[in-house]
DNA sequence: TATTGTTATACTCTATAACTATA
DNA sequence: TATAGTTATAGAGTATAACAATA
């Protein structure tokens, strides 16, 4: 491990740390939180859904999207409709305000995007870009996994 | 907002909960979380210490703090030890174990730098590297926030 | 019998407020 | 009076297991 690589990993853990930070904070002003803004997410894209499939697409359990959906209903995001040939299931569907705030958070994404990358070169964008794939790829590759913790102790 | 910005952007994000699920998930196989995880890497560093120390380096309340050391001494990784000159106050220390935790925690770190940036080339990792410099730069000038969510609703 | 979503229970991280012991 | 850490309480995310209603 060079001292480079070891650095190039401090500034990754930082970014992650710093991202994660922002976005918990920037949402919690608009009443949200990560996991239930993906959740509004899939809807956006989905249009409503059942609490099954919104599980399986945040590889949740099912008692937990039950709960993500209480408070997007309490906070007034979605409400819960009957699904109209199963009576066991829910349509999740976003209310007006939720499909609002889901339309707002596009703009925002614009504006982050701004800041984060706005007039940075062209070269060092594709090379930032290249060197991020590759990590991906490299991440995948391993199986997701950090190495097996070597038995401690 | 390009496109390729854009993607540059669902890539830092991509990256950004692999690496958060990584971690955690390898943690959890030696019965560790990422804060408390941090409380060790504190330790480590300093040495036995108070917890409100520990508190404030980890940017959480008191009450926190309690919580956590809780977990770390009922899995065994630090002890409580009475403070020789204040009474009110009590050192946290860490075990054999999590002593030994620690230590692998730094050879894992070590192998998981090999997984990222293994054999990447020099250029490409300076690129890699002074894009992620960079990309925090403009975050911290940014106050570390998203922009103001534009009122939604 | 299988599926959908719930109640019941439990653990973690987070916080504020009130309180105890000590300084 | 101020500080260190606790109990009390609360909300959020996560999980498994048992169960009701429905398919």
């Amino acid at each position: 491990m060079t001292q480079r690589q070891e650095l190039a990993l401090g500034r990754l853990l930082e970014l992650v740390v710093l991202l994660n930070q922002d976005m918990t904070q920037s949402l919690a002003t608009i009443d949200l939180t990560t996991s239930r803004t993906t959740v509004l997410w899939e809807l956006r894209q989905r249009g409503p859904t059942k609490q099954n499939v919104l599980a399986e697409a945040l590889k949740v359990s099912p008692r937990t999207m039950t709960g993500l959906i209480d408070g997007l209903v309490a906070t007034g995001f979605v409400t819960r409709e009957p699904h109209p040939k199963d009576r066991r299931a829910t349509l999740v569907t976003l209310t007006a305000h939720g499909e609002a705030t889901a339309g707002v958070m596009e703009t925002d994404q614009a504006q982050f995007v701004e800041i984060l990358f706005g007039g940075m070169g062209e070269a060092r964008l594709t090379c930032l870009f290249d060197g991020l794939e590759e990590i991906l790829a490299r991440l995948r590759q391993h199986g997701l996994r950090l190495p097996e913790p070597t038995e401690a102790s």
